[in-house]
DNA sequence: TTGAAAGCGCTAACAA
DNA sequence: TTGTTAGCGCTTTCAA
């Protein structure tokens, strides 16, 4: 290791950069932001102080006189989830094409940290922000537009139609997955579900229901909806086991909300010297990269992910008008929903 | 839907606000920021033309007075991998005790899109930074750092005693997979590992000598090295193909870079009517959560994510000092390596 | 307890 | 081609 020293003296500004060249402030900000206005060998003095001086522009104060920035903000409900982060992806993809930089944040639907990430974002005047609005959240969202920042909802269809949406047909998607498991001809489906306050829970339950319907089903009798706290492995697992212990529940498949969800419930399976799709069919939810390398390869849906954040970030930088895109959902069918 | 107007006109600023109440900007800002220090009633009447005019405070204008911000920036090597956004949740975990903010930022391994990424924080101002530099980037990472903005290295050892770092022993980590394979029984190892670029790929590589080494091994006898362009499935599927349909290679066991490597090595086996550990043994690193559900449960190294990103963030938070942590890894044991 | 005013670092309009 | 200067919106010192 080697010791280096830390400066505690201010940093450069563009006058200490413009004395040192021997120029005048306005000099030193032309070579910066317009070079070909400025004399060659003016520009080289110039940049030759710059570097000797480690000049680092100021973006507060340049975004004070300017007004925007090349910025774009994005909030997600899950960090973890890769749901999300393949979303995340296509968003910076399609930003990288203008230069654009994304801050992202994680809401990990707390209230309070969703908040402050949008105070963040409004403040600091970034060109627009993307976002899965949580539960409540699209209240702030409406405010935040009336006031003039560009939002684009993600995984959310908007109810203004002045503010653009990127969303998935979760009713659909669920109802896919249903009928599936109805076609193989079970008789009664759990459902492993997370709370109503997600806006996807609910619409997925939705679709689960209209399936049955249509299929002349009474849900009363076909469906048994379990509410999991949170989407993830452990609860899932817990669900399912609980719903095994219990016995005499006659569930021969089920929908998990999810794919970690689902991932859980093959474990509770699993513990239990038992497997899908033999003992229990298995449906998940978002078709996430090791679906298909599973003990039971499972059946899921998916969701142009990479695709949506492209497309949202598309909406923002390069739309005239507001645009509300709604993709639809595809099932997989793997072994974990076969015949069996 | 409905439609709201959207208002063109410039924000209401602090002077807007004073206006409407009838008091002086300094009044406004005392509301504000010191709301103690002004009367019961004229704090009321500020609120409320606050509130009239949907007030939202200038960033920019604020830090350009105050220096500094709340505000932390991180930039990962890849978002859509769990280990970094474990890790970053960590971070956030510890940001959220001195309500400071994220800002996450991924470089995919680029090296223009990680440049503009410093760039933007320091020209931010922001407290400091959490970092896994990419090759090459360590050099601005000390010019950085020189200049006077904190920086943490991320899953790096640090070059420098002043700047603080948190990391795994990758050596050991790879050593540890290494040596048991070789406890196994295996005498011929192939090891799917990414380019030199990648720091972690040159410190695992180092470790499978050692092991090898240690062991009594010659490792041009007992070692196959492949090198992978990306550390994704689809690379690591071509790779063991490539492996296997060549035949007479003598490999009974890999050990693959990551989790990733593995589900691909595992799906290119299974394409092939093989599995493991019968027909190679498989051993992976990072421990992903859907490690033990895989067709073959994985065996894995397991490094404490959430507690990396934690500790990071408290060392730039809370440190007098900066310190530089280093983390050990763990051998999970499950079937994928079990003795066949 | 409140008001007036300086100034943070930069950009751009205007002058030379 | 280069220099001078007003002012972006805010915080804070000092005075009233």
């Amino acid at each position: 290791m080697t010791t280096t020293s830390r400066p505690i003296q201010r940093r450069a500004g563009i006058a200490d950069v413009a004395q040192l060249a021997g120029v005048s402030v306005g000099t030193v900000s032309n070579v910066l932001n317009r070079p070909d206005r400025v004399a060659e060998n003016t520009r080289a003095k110039v940049q030759k102080a710059i570097d000797e001086l480690s000049f680092v522009r100021n973006a507060s104060a340049r975004q004070l006189r300017e007004g925007t920035i090349h910025t774009v903000g994005a909030i997600v409900l899950d960090i973890t989830n890769p749901f999300f982060t393949e979303t995340a992806r296509g968003i910076e993809d399609r930003l990288d094409q203008d230069e654009y930089t994304l801050m992202l944040g994680s809401s990990d639907e707390d209230p309070n940290r969703e908040s402050r990430l949008l105070r963040l974002f409004e403040e600091h005047g970034v060109r627009g922000m993307l976002v899965t609005p949580s539960r409540g959240s699209l209240e702030s969202l409406i405010r935040i537009h009336e006031r003039g920042t560009e939002v684009v909802l993600l995984d959310h269809t908007s109810p203004l139609t002045t503010m653009a949406s990127v969303s998935v047909d979760d009713v659909r998607g669920a109802a896919l997955a249903t009928t599936h498991l109805l076609d193989q001809g079970h008789e009664r489906i759990a459902f492993l579900n997370g709370p109503v306050s997600i806006r996807q829970c609910v619409d997925r339950r939705d679709g689960v229901i209209r399936a049955l319907v249509e299929a002349g089903k009474d849900p009363a009798d076909s469906l048994v909806e379990i509410t999991l706290e949170s989407l993830n492995a452990d609860h899932g697992s817990r669900a399912m086991g609980g719903l095994l212990d219990e016995g005499r529940s006659g569930v021969t498949a089920t929908f998990c909300v999810n794919d970690f969800t689902a991932l859980g419930a093959l474990r509770a399976l699993r513990e239990r010297g038992m497997q899908a799709p033999r003992d229990m069919a298995m449906v998940g939810y978002d078709d996430v990269n090791f679906a298909p390398e599973l003990a039971t390869p499972l059946t899921s849906v998916r969701q142009p992910t990479h695709e949506m954040g492209w497309r949202a970030a598309d909406l923002l930088l390069s739309s005239a008008e507001p645009g509300h895109v709604v993709y639809q959902p595809e099932l997989v069918v793997r072994a974990s929903s076969a015949p069996g």
